[in-house]
DNA sequence: TAAATACGTGCAATCGTTTGCGTAGATGGA
DNA sequence: TCCATCTACGCAAACGATTGCACGTATTTA
């Protein structure tokens, strides 16, 4: 079964009566020895097919050269955002030679902290992370950077630690969104947020806020919910249109909410968008399949990883300082579809 | 910045003033250490907060210890099923003591080899792969093989090679969608599949034509399309419907394809299920986002994904046969939603 | 012809751990 | 008092690769 016993230098050498160190040299083409030695080596090696011990050269480089593998926690994996991302971020880390290592937190800070364990363990190069939802504490994060392994967040950025971080431009993102359905005619505006504690969070609904101001319309804190998710949504969303002076258009923090919204506003026999316009934001799979499609922002969740990658590998290979903490904020896009009307 | 040169045990021996091979052994608490060593060995080590460095650990050990590290090729990322599936790996792997490594292959048969190489330089205990879509050779599975590192495919398999595999029951899920369709009064069923050339397109068209026989319909080569996707659905549908004798329901390979009929058809002016029905096969996040909801076959893609990852640890571990190809078959689940009829 | 310069190789230490074996000192028994 | 036994530790060789240094043999130079 598993004869091959992998072949080694110290094989080659023996066999072709040399020694190690030899064949070290031919096999790394140094000029230091003779070309037809060189040649005869290589083409041994070739055909045994043999394969360098990645684990011997890391410990012999490991003062050195740091490992070539990437941590990547995600909180989940089943979500559009999320995959997106590590689609970037796989994307960015094989085009440079690197190899990701992935491992997902269920939202759950004891999961958090037992993987930065073992991927410290496991000698990373470095961690891409995007915290979970009931992390508060912060220690794990620290023994890290006190290791030096650099640590780029992602979407959920620890605000207590100041590391590099890659988000979305949250704000300009909503504030864009609801000045569009303002720019629409617009004029009881419905906000659909997450819970405040999340800076992701509170930057939207700044964007909500500043938007409205901009346009000449009012807070109404009574169209202003928290709700993030479809089930929510369709539980609330009757009572907001029974008011007596029910929103003519909805802003959700995701597109699960804002298709939860729209569902109930068809059922309730809404015409969409003409009597209500509907905006999310995520634009992943969903927003294309409902009728109408969605006008939703564009999170442009590969772009966060690539960006996430190329900081963390930038950390790693010294190009940005150690102990720099880059901040880079992505562009979001308004992609106008059938939920909102036209000028 | 980067103080921290990791302490090791020879940093510890030198301060503690004794071996470092006392120092292993006290950390291991073997009990040929004098107690009060040992204790005065972990204190320090805990204060100093010593990490064993996993690179040296499993260089002394490669030759009895495989690593812990499962490659995991998959051929996109941003996909419901593939993502189910990945997820299924990971929490089957993390809760065996497993990290997974996670390369994408982007579909490409060269990717696909530079894959297996650099994750056989790194040693990986072991690789769980779905083939690209352009994979015709097989040479690189066959080193991997040849090499002691077992292999285990999932959805696409290779048929080529004996290995190990985990596959849904395509010819079964189709079957009883069919079957279903024809129960409750659907007399002439379209298909919707993927190219022959894939094992899974092969199945499901064999399901569709025997739960046709099994009913007593007959099978009108006219009802069966080459279509996988949403463009060439929304391309091909409205010909179909222009038929003299137009489809009453249609099966498709996956949720996107069917939801690219569905909004064809209801553009046509058709009543879903009444005047067609429509059935789809994934059960992803699309399937419950359309209106009506969509009927499809449910992939369990994390069982899958657990599966393969039982099977290679399994092979890994010794627990099956080196060599041995165990063959999985994970049952599919019809989820009946608004698009069929009730009977 | 002797000395200086390549050139091609091998020796041996090194990365951080583990582990078989040897041994000094303590303890026990006769 | 002497030998057997046990306890607690150190020595040194691995694991597989890299690399500074030394050395023997040609080749060149004075």
């Amino acid at each position: 079964m598993d004869d091959s016993q992998q072949l080694t230098m110290k094989d080659i050498a023996r066999e072709l009566g040399v020694s190690v160190a030899t064949v070290s040299r031919a096999l790394s083409d140094s000029p230091s020895i003779s070309r037809e030695r060189r040649k005869a080596i290589q083409q041994f090696a070739r055909e045994h097919n043999y394969f360098p011990n990645v684990i011997a050269e890391q410990l012999r480089h490991s003062r050195r050269n740091p490992s070539r593998a990437i941590g990547v926690i995600v909180p989940e994996l089943v979500h559009y955002y999320f995959s997106s991302i590590l689609d970037g971020i796989e994307a960015e880390a094989s085009a440079r030679g690197y190899h990701i290592i992935v491992a997902k937190s269920n939202e759950s800070y004891e999961r958090e902290v037992s993987i930065c364990e073992a991927m410290l363990k496991n000698k990373v190069c470095g961690i891409i992370v995007s915290q979970a939802k009931d992390t508060e504490r912060y220690d794990h994060f620290e023994h890290l950077e006190a290791a030096g392994v650099p640590l780029v967040f992602y979407d959920r950025i620890c605000p207590a630690i100041n590391a590099s971080r890659v988000v979305v431009d949250d704000y300009m993102g909503t504030m864009n969104a609801v000045s569009h359905l303002a720019e629409t005619g617009c004029k009881r505006i419905a906000f659909y947020g997450a819970p405040m504690s999340m800076e992701i969070a509170k930057n939207r609904f700044n964007g909500y806020r500043d938007a409205l101001y901009k346009h000449g319309l009012t807070l109404d804190k009574a169209l202003v919910r928290i709700c993030d998710n479809r089930a929510d949504a369709e539980r609330i969303t009757p009572a907001m249109m029974r008011m007596e002076n029910p929103p003519d258009a909805f802003f959700a923090v995701n597109d699960e909410t804002a298709i939860g919204i729209l569902s109930v506003v068809k059922r309730l026999g809404y015409v969409v968008p003409d009597e209500v316009s509907i905006c999310g934001f995520t634009n992943g799979f969903r927003a294309t399949v409902c009728d109408p499609m969605l006008t939703t922002v564009e999170q442009r969740g590969t772009q966060v990883g690539k960006e996430a990658a190329d900081i963390l590998i930038g950390l790693v290979e010294g190009t940005l300082p150690r102990g720099h903490a880059e901040k880079r904020i992505v562009k979001t896009r308004l992609v106008v579809r059938g939920t909102t009307r036209t000028i």
